[in-house]
DNA sequence: TTATAATAGGATATTATCATCCTATTAGCA
DNA sequence: TGCTAATAGGATGATAATATCCTATTATAA
């Protein structure tokens, strides 16, 4: 489903969302914890510095965080810089000829089913997935909606 | 969503469906309106012919058709020999750790999602695919005749 | 039986993804 | 200042997916 490079993002930082926040991790660090290659894993990461999601530290006691509130960054704000699901062809046939003036007769089904995909990937959020892991966490309480921005 | 060559295939089989059953489509027809390296679909096809869900008759007058009633096949048997959507570890974070015993925070979500998608490959048939595109048949056939791209 | 038209399939080329290597840059601290 | 720890990032290598090339095999028909 996710490219190996999307993936990578995802689990590292979900562990930066379970960081106390405002203490740089180490790329290492978490390439260790995660047994991703952590040259592959530090670009990737560096990637995701530049859209904003994490911030970089550099020089001693540097590292990366996050770079707003977990509740705050979807998994598709993660994932979109690698795989892109959002600006995908509908129409599981490509080749364009299936629009919604123009629609194969899987269109309409397929659509409903990959809304499904891009709605889970745009109102999941980290903190969504990092809560779950932590020792005590009293409820479900922070569970948001975003709005769906679709 | 697919792989290239699951696409080829899909798109390859839903023409086929849209033949009279019983009388073979060459591979370079068929590539030549789809506009798919004749080649690749070949072998692609050659895959299919494997698993049983078209059949290949070799020499003069030879090609390929489907193995059985168009629907009577489904999207996840076209797809399955190249992505196998079937067997894909539920849980989006890959690592194994997220079972259902030991289930992360998205667990539950993503897996209602991915079944979802499971299910639109395993219901939707070739027929579904088909049978929308005949009656426009007509006024199109001149259309995608070689334009000159590549 | 021979010519021809088709798939079968091994070998190889091309391209994209994944991964590593090495050096540059930056920040903190003695 | 100079030492050390960290990210930044260019260059390169490895692997898998995609695509092409060429020959073998098989079926039909003249």
């Amino acid at each position: 489903m996710l490219s190996q490079t999307a993936e990578y993002a995802l689990r590292a930082l979900v562990l930066l969302a379970e960081r106390t926040p405002g203490q740089p991790a180490r790329v290492g660090e978490l390439a260790d914890e995660l047994d991703i290659p952590q040259n592959y894993l530090s670009k990737t990461l560096h990637t995701l510095s530049r859209t904003g999601v994490i911030a970089s530290a550099r020089g001693k006691g540097g590292g990366f965080m996050l770079g707003r509130a977990a509740s705050d960054i979807t998994l598709f704000d993660v994932v979109d810089p690698f795989d892109r699901l959002g600006d995908r062809p509908v129409c599981l046939m490509g080749q364009g000829e299936c629009s919604e003036a123009h629609a194969c007769a899987a269109h309409a089904t397929w659509k409903a089913v990959s809304r499904q995909v891009q709605a889970f990937f745009l109102q999941t959020t980290l903190a969504d997935l990092a809560k779950k892991r932590r020792p005590a966490l009293a409820s479900r309480t922070a569970r948001k909606r975003r709005t769906g921005k679709m």
